[in-house]
DNA sequence: GCATCTATATGCAAGATGCAAATAGCGATG
DNA sequence: CATCGCTATTTGCATCTTGCATATAGATGC
């Protein structure tokens, strides 16, 4: 993997960790679609928009998940391009998870919509000034 | 302060740690709007969805953004309903990152939407199994 | 053999968070 | 005036999270 999904954007300062809060969500769902082992899975969440995660980050994101169930793995030994993989598959539980996942960042997503609003209700009553 | 703005809803599990990182924000949106003190703030959070942060970890984010130059504080000692109040107010600093933080939300937007548009299209197909 | 890519894991210092508690001024009630 | 409840801010500490470096190691091509 070379120098592909390094950070940048809006994943700097204070969003940066903003965006770390994305990885678990975003891994469900990849994780739902089909199962993987964590390696292309860096460069599939960068698909949407979280790249540049350390691999640490990843796999001890997915070691927790399946501390809580949530995903189940198993070693595939032969055809791999390198070591052994350790490939995730989603559990029921998981895909609970991952629905409440979705109504969750559905509120959240109306929580920003109204910080947005109102900061561009501000913006255009005053003119871009501060006080 | 009565019990008003506990947290509920999308605010518990990985989503409490996701509603946090919205207060720095929301507290430059809210001290752009007009200058403030922390008590009444954690109130006017929990208007935007931020309700039940800790005082300890609003008074702390005033702090840490006064560290930074995003805001400057002053003391009220009269008229107050208790002890003196430290008023903060946005620079011009604060200002821009409040900008920055806008675009850096909208950006975060889209890709929330890209996440729960793959769910739905996910669910639609698959009927809401788990392989 | 050696470099490079694939693949996963660990260790640690620094930073963030939750919870409890300390401090203290003000107003109302009895 | 003693006390209660609300207003108001701060500190301490244990724990969790994060970034970065590093260890390990199989496969492939030169």
């Amino acid at each position: 993997m070379r120098g592909r999904g390094r950070r940048r954007g809006w994943q700097q300062g204070g969003a940066s960790r903003l965006a770390m809060r994305f990885v678990e969500p975003t891994l469900l769902l990849l994780l739902h679609h089909r199962p993987a082992h964590g390696y292309p899975l860096i460069e599939q969440l960068s698909e949407y928009g979280l790249g540049g995660i350390e691999p640490s980050a990843l796999y001890r994101a997915l070691r927790e998940m399946e501390d809580r169930g949530w995903v189940v793995s198993c070693w595939e030994e032969a055809g791999t391009l390198g070591p052994p993989r350790r490939v995730y598959r989603l559990t029921e539980l998981g895909h609970e998870v991952l629905g409440q996942w979705a109504a969750d960042l559905q509120e959240m997503r109306q929580m920003v919509d109204r910080i947005l609003a109102s900061y561009a209700l501000h913006m255009e009553e005053g003119e871009g000034d501060y006080h």
